[in-house]
DNA sequence: TTTGTTTATCGTAATATTGCAATAAATAAA
DNA sequence: TTTATTTATTGCAATATTACGATAAACAAA
């Protein structure tokens, strides 16, 4: 095999571990740092941030995309970039739950 | 090329990704779920409740364990496994911070 | 010691991810 | 139309992940 037998497990459980795995880069945490850390939206200037080639930086955003942890609005040749709220707070409810049922179940 | 470039990014950014890394595969989400839905800790219940074989649960335990986002104490011959509330904490922190910086910074 | 129970490790095959050069596509400006 | 500018896609090599059978390790109980 190798493969993940994403099948076996419910909608809700490959959701959110589709939103981690978008997390799950170090590449990817500095671009939503650096979306937070910039007033205006980004486009190309990511490309002059961070250490790697432009292939691979719009490689990184469109992952970040698919999972709707950022959006692109088109302005003119250029695509701005900002992060997506509404996952965000998907992501922190999902935190929120856990904290709710995790009292006094440690061991 | 082919490896992330972690030397690259920050020790948190790396921190941080190495945490949604181990939340980034449905069985280890499942795993999460199982911690949480039960009351007392669990050991090789996880394999009976989820379809992979004891091996494959092993490993998910392993990273889980790895990125401290589980414990396990030994109790006779079985391991109690639990959720790690500090981890869990941290990462609430991180989408706190991103929560308090996201204002009106969208496009 | 021997047996059973529980968890970890090894080895390996299948698949996925990462990174980038080359190139294409889209569009603004000249 | 031609030329820049910006972003996406293709193709490929290097590496990492996933899954499991076989087996080992640890230890309680007989």
């Amino acid at each position: 095999m190798g493969a993940s037998k994403s099948a076996s497990f419910s909608a809700t459980q490959n959701e959110m571990a589709t939103l981690f795995k978008a997390l799950s880069h170090p590449a990817r945490i500095a671009i939503v740092d650096y979306l937070l850390a910039v007033d205006s939206c980004i486009c190309g200037d990511i490309v002059n941030e961070l250490p790697l080639a432009q292939p691979t930086i719009s490689q990184h955003l469109k992952e970040l995309k698919n999972a709707n942890i950022i959006q692109g609005t088109i302005e003119g040749t250029a695509i701005c970039y900002c992060l997506n709220p509404d996952t965000i707070t998907q992501i922190e409810n999902y935190f929120g739950m856990i904290r709710h049922q995790l009292k006094n179940k440690c061991c």
